[in-house]
DNA sequence: AGGGTTTCATATTGATCGCTATGAATCATG
DNA sequence: CATGATTCATAGCGATCAATATGAAACCCT
């Protein structure tokens, strides 16, 4: 069953005509575009030059080819954890996040927005799997943000008072307005000066370090 | 054409056989949880008790519907429009702002989030008219913060070089976000220490006024 | 060349979409 | 009660949805 095996030995049968990561590359800007359910089938073989049931051999369903187009997306070379792990201080973390939101929201190659924040931020009943499935990768960074600050809050980056879930909360929230802006037509340089003025809600220093 | 005279007078014919404000109430609770391309017409049939053809025969179409049912979200008692007039300070109608989404968006007997930040974030090439609509509402309470922002800025409340964009961007994009982590699931309790870490970034006063 | 295997393009499935044609039912009026 | 006006419920419209049945085409191996 395995659609991706760790050899590339060439195997048996005609071989596949189109190239799987291009056409995944574009799935996911029509669901970046467009979100899960205002994107049809029809507009995935349109756009991917694949017919409906070479995607169906290749990915499984529209759900499958969603959540896989969603792992792209989020796979890129830089990460949501690669920023957090990589920030000398929660701080930076925090303005490496933002930042790097206003980067990927406005790419000239890509949607406006962010693919997490509106893929499926309203969907009917049926696809509320898809939903909470999203919810869950929003959920882990935040949690990955909220540990970083509650261990500047141990090294005394940050005042032991520091209320770590509303800090992270509100980073989160920032980010994901920045994603409507974007999509309402906000300019790359108007959402970096909001992330900055986001940044001012930033504690003061603890005890010096 | 006026089906709303403004002489409730008794008009010939058969009547209504339902209460056209409770209807479009149903209605706006039912965009409201799924969103525009998510609510069907036999999501709204079943909800607000009416037939399709008496829908069509009251509302128009699903889109006069819908801006019929954005309409009603956004005329409450409280307004944004009302709560930046009546605030004191700019800081007060920033505030204002971010307490009444809170509120809004973790009602008990409404659907978690803002119908005007999740109705229409994603959709389909063809509801692209409804979403710019939508897009120019949240413009529309933006720039009418950004105007209560200058306005401080000239009596001294706030320090002349304010980045008024920015600073309503903010708020807005809170705004936003704070929908985001209702729809996800967060308590009204986390989204009110959020809001408060976000006024944490407004700026000290300019001028003692 | 021929059998085995896999993907290909064509055409179609049943379900649901937004919307409406049709005629009966219910009102005010004469 | 008869007429005109309006809304009612039933049933169905064409279009599109996600997903598939079918058989030919293209590859490896012997």
């Amino acid at each position: 069953m395995n659609h991706a095996d760790t050899k590339p030995s060439r195997r048996i049968g005609r071989p596949l005509s189109f190239d799987r990561d291009a056409a995944l590359h574009q799935a996911m800007l029509l669901f970046w575009r467009y979100g899960y359910e205002g994107t049809s089938l029809s507009d995935l073989t349109a756009a991917m030059g694949v017919t409906a049931p070479s995607i169906y051999a290749a990915f499984g369903d529209k759900r499958r080819l969603f959540l896989e187009a969603v792992d792209r997306y989020l796979s890129g070379p830089v990460t949501a954890k690669s920023i957090i792990a990589g920030a000398a201080t929660a701080r930076e973390a925090a303005a490496g996040l933002l930042h790097a939101s206003v980067a990927g929201f406005t790419g000239a190659d890509t949607p406006p927005g962010c693919l997490l924040a509106s893929a499926t931020i309203s969907c009917s009943a049926a696809a509320m799997d898809i939903q909470q499935a999203l919810a869950a990768r929003r959920g882990g960074i935040e949690a990955d943000l909220r540990v970083r600050i509650l261990k500047a809050m141990e090294t005394g980056e940050l005042p032991a008072r520091t209320d770590a879930d509303a800090l992270a909360g509100h980073v989160m929230a920032v980010i994901q307005g920045l994603s409507t802006l974007a999509r309402d037509g906000d300019a790359r340089e108007k959402l970096t000066r909001v992330a900055e003025m986001a940044m001012a809600a930033w504690p003061e220093a603890g005890r010096p370090g």
